[in-house]
DNA sequence: ATAAACTTTCAGTAATTTCTGAAACTTCAG
DNA sequence: CTGAAGTTTCAGAAATTACTGAAAGTTTAT
């Protein structure tokens, strides 16, 4: 499997960044490589490409495969297994920041339910019971909000994005066109 | 400074989320702490609440500093230097969300750039900068659009976020609003 | 100018996370 | 059933990241 200069820097990169996106470096390096590649590529091939043991190789697949970011490829008469990407980018792109919404938003959506539901002890507790408040409606309606681009698809999510500037018009616009929703101001 | 149960939880809580958020334990334990608490706190307040050091509770500091997510307080005739959140529970969260896109995404738009001016030595290659160059549009929507976000301001973020479905529905009926706007489809 | 009250820095240590590679496991062909 | 071709697991090693605390720095009052 060929690794020009100009995959190779992008893999590197991915690397590195992906310890910010989530997953740790080789993980990063190997959705790199089977994004980057359209030909499947086998464990093997992606652990002498990146220059790793074969072990971190199986468990960068399997948190990819946890992650629904790659999926497995039968080549019939072949005993390995491939590995391709689980979609177009837009699809890994929804996927990565679903997955990162489970894992960073969810627990502390939990969380904050249970606290809430504690009778305040005195008025530090219940000021700060207030501020968490807040916070909880806030992660509500940001999860709402990242289920409902979910569910418009990448085309309608790209027209949405492209609206640019127009989403502050439209949404000055919407009482009219849309009595029925309520207003906050 | 107080730290009672409800208080001591959600502090804690905060703190092992807080590498998920980009930040590590002790940083995202010193900011549940002050956003949770409407009085001023002093770094020696902070470390006592925390059991953490001194010096440990300057770097946190520091750090939720360059984030903007607190601010130095100045209390009238006291010496030590005193810390408040940089504002409320929405500018926190637009501030995080910024950061981190400084963070995870720039870079990344970045190093796309100057991979896409290379001309492609092959047809690996080649296949390769399309799949980049993908990768590289995606990112320069979602820079876009969390920048039109960010310029909204909280409570038309709010209104936004809390139209929920509506979204779709109004995406339906933005071509006869504003004639102007390109089109996808 | 001194000292008290406070903050920051940073070298070394501790804790955590990641990686390796050998052993165990699985699957298939003959 | 045996072994070859492959995959996974996991204990220990390596690398990275976070924390401590003592020393150096800063600011203010006298």
């Amino acid at each position: 499997m060929k690794m020009t200069p100009l995959i190779t820097s992008a893999v590197m990169h991915f690397g590195e960044m992906g310890s910010r996106w989530g997953f740790n470096r080789t993980v990063g390096q190997i959705l790199a490589l089977i994004v980057l590649h359209d030909k499947p590529l086998s464990a093997q091939e992606i652990a002498d490409g990146l220059s790793i043991s074969r072990g971190n190789t199986s468990m960068g697949l399997k948190e990819l495969q946890a992650w629904r970011l790659i999926k497995q490829h039968i080549v019939p008469g072949e005993r390995k297994e491939f590995f391709v990407p689980a979609g177009d980018i837009w699809t890994l792109a929804t996927r990565v920041f679903e997955e990162r919404r489970k894992r960073e938003i969810d627990p502390t959506l939990s969380l904050l339910r249970d606290l809430l539901l504690d009778e305040p002890a005195n008025s530090t507790e219940s000021n700060a019971q207030k501020t968490l408040n807040e916070i909880h409606d806030l992660l509500e309606s940001v999860t709402a909000w990242s289920q409902e681009l979910q569910s418009l698809g990448p085309e309608k999510l790209d027209t949405l994005m492209k609206l640019g500037s127009g989403v502050g018009r439209v949404l000055e616009l919407k009482d009219k066109l849309l009595p029925g929703k309520n207003t906050v101001n």
